[in-house]
DNA sequence: TGCCCGATTAACT
DNA sequence: GTTAATCGGGCAA
């Protein structure tokens, strides 16, 4: 349930996050994405939740073969996957692993920091905890459409930066999904108040 | 073609 | 606790 992380030691802290640092399992990296920056046009905050997608699992877009909807996780790492969630919202995912293995780190929840007001503005809302508390609510408040699906993510509008320091990973099952909802790919920063829900204390 | 359901959210009772 | 909003994918016919 709890892990501690550190950064990978051959990148600065702080530093830009490049195209290799998706070039390995979805696994490794979506726990090395919480507390990561992550801004859209210079809007964004720390990632504090993220869920991991893989091609061998029933619960991934991509379990079923490429279609045009997800097309974007077979393709190389480093690339931006959005797509429409409930006929509604827009969700973001980072694309992991060589080409071809379809997997995907999805963002969940941002604390916001950067664009604040911008956020705010296109939420509609003031309440600073439920700015970026969900997927959808990512997609809303960075303003993140069908058009920037394939987007590189080591170039603008993306700007990513590794974490600075230590930082505590809670894990558990996903969210929101009815197939292999056992697998603990849910990961997020212990005790942050940005979380879409909490996670279920260690036993 | 028609039907069901989903990696969600907000507004209800 | 429940439910509407809303649309593309996947599958049956």
């Amino acid at each position: 349930m709890l892990q501690r992380h550190k950064i990978n030691p051959s990148n600065a802290a702080g530093g830009l996050i490049g195209r290799d640092f998706f070039a390995r399992s979805v696994h490794a990296v979506a726990p090395d994405l919480i507390g990561a920056l992550f801004l859209f046009n210079g809007v964004g905050g720390r990632i504090v939740e993220v869920e991991a997608y893989h091609h061998t699992d029933p619960a991934a877009h991509s379990f079923r073969g490429l279609t045009e909807r997800n097309a974007v996780m077979f393709g190389p790492p480093g690339f931006a996957y959005v797509y429409r969630s409930y006929g509604i919202h827009w969700c973001v995912n980072f694309v992991c692993e060589p080409e071809g293995s379809a997997s995907a780190v999805l963002i969940r929840a941002i604390e916001p920091i950067e664009g604040i007001p911008t956020m705010r503005r296109r939420r509609g809302l003031s309440d600073l905890r439920l700015l970026c508390a969900g997927p959808g609510r990512v997609g809303q408040a960075l303003g993140i459409t069908r058009k920037h699906n394939g987007l590189a993510l080591d170039a603008p509008p993306f700007e990513l930066r590794l974490r600075t320091g230590t930082v505590e990973v809670a894990v558990g099952p996903r969210i929101g999904i009815t197939k292999a909802v056992d697998h603990p790919w849910r990961y997020g920063l212990m005790g942050s108040p940005f979380l879409s829900k909490p996670f279920k204390p260690a036993a």
